[in-house]
DNA sequence: TATAGGATTGACGTAAACGTAAAAGGTGCG
DNA sequence: CGCACCTTTTACGTTTACGTCAATCCTATA
């Protein structure tokens, strides 16, 4: 049932070489192991954000694509787009020094940090304001319903 | 021009009256008195939130518009959604002691606060995660820029 | 063989809050 | 008179990241 059944690896309908640490997995297990959706899945290969090999038209992911996985769900952790991903990403050469990706990864970080104090110092802002007016929510609200005691109850 | 000419409030061609205090605006002026456009407030009378008077088909916002528009804004600063606003503005009634409208606007209140600090915690935690990438890529750019020293150089 | 469980592609739906374009009417000024 | 400027309504477009069918296919299992 398991491409990657713990253990054994032969009596496959399917043709994949259990090449040492080629393993792969379908979409369903790569959403559990990820906790995404499997549309999640194929809409980043449809952004393409990633490229799973095939086995006629079942995808197989194997460990690239989870790194590749990694880092989208990092990016989307500290607010980056799939789109800045992408871009980021499609810097990766594995023949280079990357100095290019690198560079442009700590660029759009640093403009991304900006971004996301900006955003604590707005919540900040609005816990504030908030806080505020629920103090007076609560100031009126006691009004209405510790007053019986001067006016007629009722 | 402006139908609340600073000082002077006659010789108008609409047959607005100035009966003390009743000043009118049009969408314009109010557009920029709150820093919102013209579509912004169109919208919001479409989504039930705002009932500008009419002359003919020109609106026409007194300070009742204006007081509710603040609210408005406060609510979208905080972070309701529109429908929040419009839901505990609905609750409004100049007759009565508006207790059920004050503990309506509690209560989202709490809940919208919970929502900020979790938002709050989210974004320190994605600046956490953010400056630790960062630091790394840092690092492994500063290792390709400072070695040419041992390797020959170019 | 029937059935349950995965998998595929395609395509419309969703959320929020407007942006923007189009086509037209009213108004004051020179 | 004509033009600039403001206003109106209608209605589709935008953004992001998927959700949710729908129809179909493949495969393992009882």
């Amino acid at each position: 049932m398991k491409l990657v059944s713990p253990g054994e690896a032969a009596a496959n309908t399917n043709d994949i070489p259990a090449e040492a640490g080629e393993e792969f997995v379908r979409i369903g297990e790569m959403a559990k192991k990820y906790g995404v959706t499997l549309r999640t899945l194929r809409f980043y290969e449809d952004k393409g954000l990633l490229n799973p090999h095939r086995d006629g038209s079942t995808r197989l992911y194997t460990r690239r694509d989870k790194a590749r996985l990694k880092l989208i769900l990092l990016g989307r952790k500290v607010g980056f787009s799939l789109r800045d991903v992408k871009q980021m990403m499609d810097l990766y050469d594995p023949t280079g020094s990357n100095t290019k990706q690198l560079r442009l990864a700590l660029d759009k970080s640093e403009k991304q940090l900006a971004r996301l104090q900006k955003q604590r110092a707005l919540i900040d802002d609005a816990i504030g304001e908030l806080s505020n007016s629920m103090s007076i929510v609560r100031q009126m609200l006691s009004e209405r319903t510790a007053t019986p005691q001067a006016s007629a109850a009722g």
